[in-house]
DNA sequence: TCTCATGATTGACT
DNA sequence: AGTCAATCATGAGA
């Protein structure tokens, strides 16, 4: 078909009727064209709505349609081009198996990603540490989660409905214009990539989040932080309740753990920590290893007055010298030396290995370290430390 | 800013 | 696997 030699607008391009309204025929030139124009403008809306309907029946509508839409559609992807179909957005995959990865993604209830990202965010990274801080980085995965699907469930919500929307429109326009379901299709496209955009957005402000909140629970291993004066005060309380014996059994460390609130591989790296510095220097520790050993004196006094347990009982059953009375730093050594010396172990090692491998492996009959020989290093070297009866007897306990 | 204390990490050892 | 010893890294106080 000819392109007519009008002016496309305003009015809708009939070509057949042209010849109906009374007047010239079809002039060839401009004057003709623009009074024909203003002839339809200054129709009446019952002159123009017969106009449409008459349009609308007219045999070669069809046709017409056709013909006007695949030139549209020609006009319209020369100018648009390939702009809007991509690939799949490599960021967008990622963004999509982080989330996957973290738990983030998966509905509401927890999958095993959660759960392992949780327990890979723990110091230690066990799954039974510090209830604490793992329940806590839970939470707060959990509250990213939600918000994540509720954002999520709005956009495509609100996807839906302006799709429906615009699709509507475009059929009610249909009528009146040329519009092909694949222009339909492709307005659909245009709109989905537009939510997509929105959703990367979401999305990548979860991961942020998601990030922040893992590094401040999973970089927090590698941060150096103090801990709680609660935490020391269990510790050293143990440490020096067992002075004889500072080898906590994994009972003991769990117990020592959670009344402390900290995780068992944090009791473990005090309690190793804890062992070599006081070895290196009990002169600095003394003034310390006195208010403990006082404090747990003052403890036993008060338990054996009430007649009840202070502490739980695995911290006592833990260590084969948890149950003595101990009264302060010096006595407490000098009656476990004693008390070695007198009664040897049927097992070999016994007290008295315990006492002397972690005091002095001459055992008896050398001065305590701690009140006789401040300062002085009692452990032997590095390489010609003695065997650990520990081991074996945490074994047995 | 310096120093000390202290929690964490690492490699060797048993 | 648990521990020791050396070392690193960082928080806190002077």
């Amino acid at each position: 078909m000819d392109a007519p030699q009008r002016p496309p607008r305003p009015a809708p391009p009939p070509p057949a009727p042209r010849r109906s309204p009374p007047g010239p025929p079809p002039g060839s030139n401009t004057g003709d064209v623009l009074q024909q124009i203003m002839a339809i403008t200054d129709q009446s809306l019952d002159e123009a709505q017969a106009r449409k309907h008459a349009l609308n029946c007219h045999r070669m509508k069809p046709a017409l349609f056709s013909v006007l839409c695949e030139i549209k559609e020609k006009t319209v992807s020369s100018i648009h081009g390939i702009q809007e179909v991509g690939p799949p957005d490599a960021q967008l995959l990622r963004l999509d198996n982080m989330l996957l990865a973290e738990g983030v993604s998966r509905p509401e209830k927890q999958g095993r990603g959660a759960s392992a990202a949780a327990n890979a965010a723990m110091p230690g990274g066990r799954p039974n540490d510090s209830g604490l801080e793992h329940s806590d980085y839970r939470a707060k995965l959990s509250q990213i989660r939600q918000m994540y699907h509720s954002e999520l469930e709005k956009y495509e919500q609100a996807c839906r409905e302006f799709t429906m929307h615009v699709t509507n429109l475009l059929q009610e326009q249909s009528r009146i214009r040329p519009v092909s379901p694949a222009e339909i299709e492709h307005m659909v496209g245009v709109i989905h990539g537009k939510f997509q955009s929105i959703q990367m957005q979401l999305k990548q402000s979860t991961c942020e989040a998601v990030m922040a909140l893992r590094a401040r629970f999973l970089d927090a291993r590698r941060k150096r932080q103090n801990f709680s004066k609660q935490a020391t005060e269990v510790l050293n309380e143990y440490f020096y309740s067992h002075l004889s014996n500072p080898y906590p059994s994994e009972e003991a460390k769990e117990e020592l753990a959670r009344r402390g609130g900290i995780t068992v591989s944090q009791v473990s790296n005090w309690f190793g920590n804890k062992r070599i510095r006081y070895k290196k220097n009990m002169r600095k520790f003394q003034e310390e290893a006195t208010i403990y050993t006082a404090k747990t004196a003052v403890d036993a006094t008060e338990v054996r007055g009430s007649g009840r347990q202070a502490s739980p009982p695995s911290m006592s059953h833990s260590s084969s010298s948890g149950p003595f009375p101990l009264t302060g730093p010096g006595d407490t050594l000098i009656r476990l030396q004693t008390l070695a010396c007198v009664q040897p172990s049927p097992r070999g090692g016994g007290l008295l290995a315990q006492v002397s491998l972690w005091h002095n492996p001459k055992a008896c009959g050398v001065p305590d370290p701690v009140t006789s020989r401040p300062g002085a290093p009692v452990v032997a070297g590095p390489r010609d430390r003695l065997p650990q009866p520990h081991r074996g007897l945490r074994k047995l306990s």
